[in-house]
DNA sequence: TTAAAAAAAGCTGTTTTCACCCTATATTAT
DNA sequence: ATAATATAGGGTGAAAACAGCTTTTTTTAA
């Protein structure tokens, strides 16, 4: 076993939360956290003034530039760091959609410290770190094979400007003249969406995209 | 100025939010954390064993026992400790709903620790402690003269399993059926909802709810 | 470079659900 | 008695959901 720490960087818009999660892990003796950032665009400002971390805990929501975005930023620039994914919800779709971003594990804000501290290790070592969360997903998803539910889902400029103007009590004719487009486009780009995300109403729709990250409240 | 430390508890479901907030503020030699909980029941238990606390900070949406739910309790039973609500969002209702449960302030999870703990200070001293949101908020309602949008929203039991069914991709049809009601009586809810909540869809009421912290994702 | 393929945008319908009326009755509380 | 509340019903127009089909643009690759 080495004594070495664990260089780590925490990347989540909600600052009461990222600061006091780093006091919390720097008081372990096992990680040493090297810095915070605001959202990705902030994180890639930061990587080039500091230390390259081990490990980035990662959230997905955030402004500016989200957790699935700068992961594959990540993977793509610093494909050595490891990605820790680091969220509140437990559905299918975020998991495996960080997992295919490049995310070598994905863990609750739920969790206990100690369990937050073995995973950080865990991928600090082996690049990922395979919990029962995960591997229940995973598993699931290869004895059902369905690996239509396995897709991460993409959505193109318009898609996602449509799926955030959805979030709202306006109709489908309002969100066509905001978005300069014809109610039979914007009928197109709902019925695409549907399809990607199982659903059958468009209130499934908000709730499906809220639960997988993909639209932030 | 006296040099004794604040005692404080914090009532929030996130592990890893609750207890980095503790560590976080334990250093700052003004705030000493006598117990944190999971939720308001939770919170209920703890508080007989324990020291008092002269201020909680309390998170809104939590299971089984909400931040509104659990602050009038506190202002019911011990009516001297001061509850600061501590939020994701900074929205009218959860605020002015928040206020009117009997809390004395209302932080953002995205302050910064220097701010959080002035109002800790603030509300200890004072028993309230209003900063720029929240007096914002109130000023706003005052020169509107708008006595309707100040109304915390109260939701009957079958209101509040109706809002719940509400946020998914089922119909109006299946959601009476589950409830064991009259489509009909079902529309009487949908109507008393939009009015409470002043949305003309479902998606807005979905959304709207999800904001004012009165449903959980 | 040009043809084929794929994607994006637009249009015409039909069916279902939603949003919004108004009324009525039984129950409970004042 | 009367008012308030929860329940249930009928009916209507608008919006949403779904299906099928052109046209245009972009991409791919022959």
């Amino acid at each position: 076993m080495t004594s070495e720490k664990i260089n780590i960087a925490i990347v989540d818009d909600h600052t009461l939360f990222r600061q006091g999660l780093a006091k919390l892990l720097s008081e372990s003796n096992e990680v040493n956290v090297l810095f915070d950032a605001d959202n990705g665009a902030d994180m890639i400002k930061k990587l080039c003034d500091n230390q390259l971390p081990e490990v980035i805990l990662m959230d997905i929501t955030m402004p500016v530039m989200d957790g699935y975005e700068t992961t594959r930023w990540l993977k793509e620039n610093y494909p050595d760091i490891n990605v820790l994914a680091l969220s509140m919800f437990e559905e299918d779709k975020p998991i495996i959609g960080m997992l295919k971003s490049g995310a070598g594990g994905y863990m609750l804000k739920q969790s206990r410290t100690g369990d937050l501290i073995s995973a950080i290790k865990g991928i600090a070592k082996h690049s990922f770190y395979i919990n029962e969360l995960v591997s229940g997903k995973l598993l699931r998803n290869i004895q059902n094979n369905q690996p239509v539910k396995t897709a991460a889902i993409e959505l193109n400029k318009n898609e996602q400007k449509f799926l955030e103007l959805c979030c709202s009590d306006y109709t489908y004719k309002q969100i066509a003249d905001m978005m300069n487009l014809s109610p039979h486009t914007i009928d197109n780009y709902r019925e695409a969406l549907f399809q990607k995300f199982d659903v059958k109403s468009r209130t499934g729709l908000v709730i499906s995209a809220l639960k997988s990250e993909l639209i932030k409240l």
